[in-house]
DNA sequence: CAACAATACGGAGCGCTGTTCCGTTAAGCA
DNA sequence: TGCTTAACGGAACAGCGCTCCGTATTGTTG
């Protein structure tokens, strides 16, 4: 499908366009960000429009929907922290150790970030961008640290199932929900026992 | 505060009310029950209220919040869910076994209604009801359990920090958000690699 | 330079929530 | 039989995501 067309036709340059140019979508960006830190990533459509001094017409042609804004506002962190994967599993010693720092840092991303892992999961209409999103860009990483991790403990015990790397993603995504403003939960150290259960493989009964 | 009166003074009997009677609560939990099997938890109180044959004042008047008519309707379950804690630790062979086993059982209930652990986590201003009721009524049963099967592992290792009934609770009712629906996502093995994780104490950095 | 066409803009409006409010209805009592 | 009182029903309110269309602003053209 879309079979990447061989010569591109004519209009090689962007600048043909005529009418109003389009608002620079930093700005937006900027402003969502902003809103996103005070309210929480699910602040009002309409705040973000205010703040950004903006319709939310605007705001609605850019990112076709609020979880795609959502998307646009965290691209570059979700992006740096799939190429720490990599990055975590060569320097570390062990791959348990590159396994359990790359957890931490997502953690630390979600946490922070307060609703992100709330908005995740993917409640709306099946195709959520949201959800799709983290889970094209992050699940490839968090597989090979985990099959890495794994290897690494030598041959499992058995053909019993194994937690997958799509489980265990959502698992902490889930784990990091509502961590923010309730001191007697701790988000990190649920994960990282987590962490410890599914390279341990299940034992009892 | 509310000093509990010596004496109930006047009225014993609670019929010496006039005006119209009051109507039946069982019919209400009825239709809310059935309408959460078809429509899920999150199903509108609209729907509830039409299927009661009711208007939404009545719905309201008998459950002043959205949340408390959700706890009413389970609230039989989640008391055979905390009966069962003390019954499987007598009846097992060892503590972790009942941790495992009530847990399980917990997870079961969750899953199989659709939505309960998505409403569960209180965000919504600050008291919410639904949150309140499960930690109040299960956070002890879960503890319990819980120690007791640590204790029966021997001491442990240091005095480094250790998962407590609490975050133990949250974080099975929030690995179960968005496990009915989607077949790659096996919540059950999570939470029990989760209960494996906090009874060996995290190990590595 | 003056029309014009093309495009982005703004925000009122829609459909959907949970919740509140008040006029209406019906039961007990005199 | 009428009156009092409580419960009822559902219209109305506020807030949400999202859509739609008249308006404003640009680059192009005669």
């Amino acid at each position: 499908m879309t079979p990447e067309p061989i010569e591109r036709p004519a209009e090689a340059e962007a600048t043909r366009r005529v009418g109003r140019p389009r608002r620079d979508q930093h700005e937006l960006l900027a402003a969502a960000a902003a809103v996103f830190v005070e309210h929480g990533v699910d602040a009002p459509v309409r705040v973000i429009a205010a703040r950004a001094g903006v319709g939310m017409g605007t705001i609605y042609r850019h990112f076709p929907t609020r979880a795609e804004l959502v998307v646009a506002v965290y691209r570059h962190q979700v992006e740096a922290c799939a190429e720490a994967g990599p990055r975590l599993l060569a320097e570390s010693a062990t791959a348990e150790a590159a396994l359990r720092a790359w957890v931490a840092l997502f953690v630390e991303f979600l946490v922070t970030k307060h609703g992100l892992a709330g908005a995740l999961r993917g409640d709306n209409a099946g195709s959520d961008a949201l959800h799709g999103y983290f889970v094209d860009r992050l699940v490839p990483v968090c597989g090979s640290l985990l099959d890495a991790a794994r290897a690494e403990r030598g041959p499992s015990s058995a053909g019993q199932p194994v937690v997958n790397g799509y489980s265990l993603l959502k698992g902490i995504g889930n784990l990091c929900i509502g961590a923010a403003g309730d001191s007697d939960y701790d988000a990190d150290q649920l994960v990282q026992a987590l962490v410890s259960g599914a390279l341990a493989g299940i034992s009892s009964t």
